[in-house]
DNA sequence: TATACTTATGATATCGTTATCATATATTAT
DNA sequence: ATAATATATGATAACGATATCATAAGTATA
């Protein structure tokens, strides 16, 4: 509708080249107080707006940052793109989120996008972590690359998680400590590396206790809450039964105790529950639920700090940091004493 | 680290001119199969990624979409960023989320920054319905906006909400059945153009049962569920506590959940809650709420549509839609008969 | 054979900025 | 007074792509 008013635009208007006016819009250089003025008058008069994307042909900085996720609806994801937004919007960067539905074809395709578009920065949480090429890629092509929950073996990336091994063996200590002995977990694809280190402590936990662990128990399913609830049906269903189960994330969580009440089994009575991530309503129903809680506020501040170090400072940072947190085992009523057979 | 291959250094490569390269590269004009070949295998063995930022400045269309919200966090909201995604990327729009804390100057920033950033199309949640000139202006700009859950009043922007005073009517419908005439309304800032028509349904529904509203049954509070639960708290220590309550969103309800249970007011034997916003775990908490539930999938249709519209049609289209949808109640165990009194 | 297309290609302008260069005047130091 | 520096300004060249224009050769039509 109304056509764009350009810095030309705005010289012409206030007698002087363009480049005296970029000087003064742009705040650099000589400029006389006189036509500093005009300039100023004439940019406000005619509604002068910056043009980001020609600003960005010329210095190669585009002022934003890519968040490729697999689903923003996860709590834990939103979470992550609130706090990270606070941290890094102060430094005018602008955040442009890229969901993948938990699909490698479309984690790679949101990556080749966002660095087509230029973005300074990439956060990402890989659906993968043997397909990683195109991870590799975005980090040799100069752009700050930070991963962030999901940390593949080998990779060389600056990159935030948990110590998700040892989460999950604390819960299962607070389970055998209870009596239990067949415990079961449910959760999504284990390529995304944080299950495949879950899953690697519970079996190791399994281990330390010298108990030979039924591959029943491990129930391995799709990424949604539905995917959840069917992968709970399937492990309440056995005759051989788990007495207690950790869930990998809370979309399993919220599968499961859809599944549990619809099967009419009471928690902690039938099963005990621990559930991985921590929810506001996680303390609002019956029961409340005891979880492995992770540090939210500070695995975004770790990775705006490692993204913005790479992108703020000029010289390269060859050293790279895979920052690993401790998470805490909130313990409410979900989990009881086992019942002795 | 890697210097950046442009069109020139093909062109070069392949000993055709960076014309001949972009003819190739963008699928255009005239080209013959010796050179295409010859440059698209250059392209492949350099690396080359298209420079989505200079194409930009070329044909003044960024591919990008804005998305000003209050929060992220807000799973009405992070459900309609999901959807509306996925059906805005197949014509290969990414979206660039803004997120404003519900502030109003966080959202003029934003909204100036996303115009600065060249968005073909921007989609808006607005936190005023006083204030909205930053909005009015992204609209003449020739930008495609469309307005989403919160509509001021007289602005000609298309525009996509539910029948909110309708919706909170029907509630109080169900709620009177039931024998109460004390009911209670938590909401965050009436600023909010959607909370002000629920709190108008709420007042005409007042009205139509010959009833006088006593004020101090109106909450009106900031938008976390912190601040949700201090207002519930608020309320519910009232000597005159009203019998039933409305919660005009999500973080409204979580607050008032919680502030219950703090206060050991079982619900809703002692007081009765419907909650605008359906959620997954409203079902798994006892008593399962009832809700007044927003056709999320719809909503999200109807932005991309009226946004693709204005954004792949040349023709500026003069006439501007506000979609209006129907809510659903949704009755569950979280309301019960009125003790009488 | 002359005329009109179709095919193929490279030069060059353009998008809206910023930044460098060259030049000119004013001011200060010697 | 002369040289050296600070101030002020406009022309011009980038940034990386696309698109137009001009030109030239090949092919078909009359």
């Amino acid at each position: 509708m109304k056509p764009r008013i350009t810095v030309r635009d705005i010289a012409k208007q206030a007698g002087v080249s363009h480049a005296t006016a970029s000087r003064v819009l742009g705040g650099y250089g000589y400029v006389s107080e006189e036509k500093r003025e005009a300039v100023l008058e004439k940019a406000r008069q005619m509604g002068y707006r910056p043009h980001a994307i020609a600003r960005s042909m010329v210095h190669g900085k585009t002022k934003t940052v890519g968040f490729v996720v697999g689903d923003i609806e996860n709590p834990f994801f939103s979470n992550l793109v609130m706090n990270i937004n606070a941290l890094i919007s102060p430094q005018a960067y602008t955040m442009m989120v890229y969901t993948t539905n938990e699909n490698l074809d479309e984690e790679i395709h949101g990556v080749e996008t966002l660095l087509s578009k230029q973005v300074d920065g990439l956060i990402i949480a890989p659906c993968s972590s043997q397909n990683y090429s195109h991870i590799v890629e975005a980090h040799n092509s100069g752009t700050a690359v930070v991963l962030v929950d999901r940390v593949p073996d080998s990779l060389n990336i600056d990159s935030v998680r948990v110590d998700n091994a040892l989460a999950i063996q604390n819960a299962m200590q607070h389970l055998f400590d209870l009596g239990h002995r067949k415990i079961g977990f449910l959760s999504d694809s284990l390529d995304i590396a944080s299950n495949r280190e879950r899953l690697k402590g519970f079996r190791e936990a399994y281990q330390e206790q010298s108990l030979s662990l039924n591959p029943e128990l491990i129930k391995i399913t799709g990424h949604t809450v539905l995917d959840g609830y069917r992968g709970s049906v399937s492990l309440l269903s056995q005759s051989n039964r788990p007495s207690a189960i950790i869930t990998a994330n809370n979309f399993m969580t919220t599968g499961f105790l859809l599944a549990a009440k619809d099967m009419l089994f009471r928690i902690p009575e039938a099963i005990s529950l621990i559930s991985f991530d921590e929810l506001d309503w996680y303390k609002l129903i019956d029961p409340p639920i005891t979880t492995i809680a992770q540090p939210l506020k500070r695995i975004s501040q770790e990775v705006a700090r490692l993204l913005l170090r790479r992108m703020l400072e000029n010289e390269n940072i060859a050293q790279f940091e895979d920052v690993v947190l401790k998470t805490s085992l909130v313990t409410r009523k979900s989990t009881a004493e086992a019942k002795q057979p």
